[in-house]
DNA sequence: CGGCATCCTAGCCGATACTG
DNA sequence: CAGTATCGGCTAGGATGCCG
């Protein structure tokens, strides 16, 4: 496949390669909600309606569903305590850590950067 | 607001505000095809159908949006060249280099960690 | 308290056709 | 070649209500 492959699109190929088959998990990441709990998540268990709360603006919906997924994907481990009141723990799993990592590097980019895009934004927008 | 901080929430943020504050960015980065475009304009500049064939499977019009959007944002410039036909190329600013250092740092968690999570999911779906 | 089920909306994303 | 315009599907995400 692709054997027509005009040299000079060939030749440059590299990083782009990885980076497009993994697209997908990207856009995993990319949901609303992944990211802020693994990093919340990052300093210590929490409790669900603790870690609504330390999130601020996730809906139960979504951090029920967020969680779940989490979960199923190993990044984080849900344990159930037989109390009355019910409490049911979070705790980031090794992979869960690495990926929290992960998340606060990007969090420090955007950080960095982000009045420079705001300007550019805003810089476009007066043109347009 | 919020002074009626229970102070086992209150005493542990840190990382987490940082985050909050940034979701909005970070789902920007989650596009669909924001990264995998900046990653493959992080090898040298292209024009249009060069990168809509070296990004792969993209449509011209996902392509059109996403590139204005990250000129918009400062990430690339564009360039039209007045020949017939008409050519335009596009290229990364720094802003946006910077960016896709760190969609390469991103892509390569991914790739290191996707059989794990892989497997992870497997395992819990086998049980549910 | 924690969490599922249901309904609903906004926007992302894609395929197609047309313009300069 | 490099776009713009239009249509429509899909699904992420939010509001609400009920259950254990």
């Amino acid at each position: 496949m692709e054997m027509t492959a005009h040299k000079e699109d060939e030749s440059r190929r590299g990083t782009a390669d990885e980076c497009r088959s993994i697209a997908g998990h990207l856009s995993w990441i990319g949901g609303r909600w992944t990211l802020p709990v693994v990093v919340t998540l990052g300093d210590g268990a929490l409790r669900f309606n603790q870690l609504k709360r330390a999130v601020g603006g996730v809906s139960q919906q979504m951090l029920t569903r967020t969680l779940k997924d989490l979960e199923r994907d190993g990044m984080i481990s849900r344990t159930v305590h037989p109390t009355v009141p019910p409490q049911v723990e979070y705790t980031l799993t090794e992979l869960g850590r690495s990926l929290a990592r992960q998340g606060i590097q990007l969090g420090s980019w955007v950080l960095a950067n982000r009045s420079a895009i705001e300007e550019h934004r805003q810089g476009f927008d007066a043109i347009r």
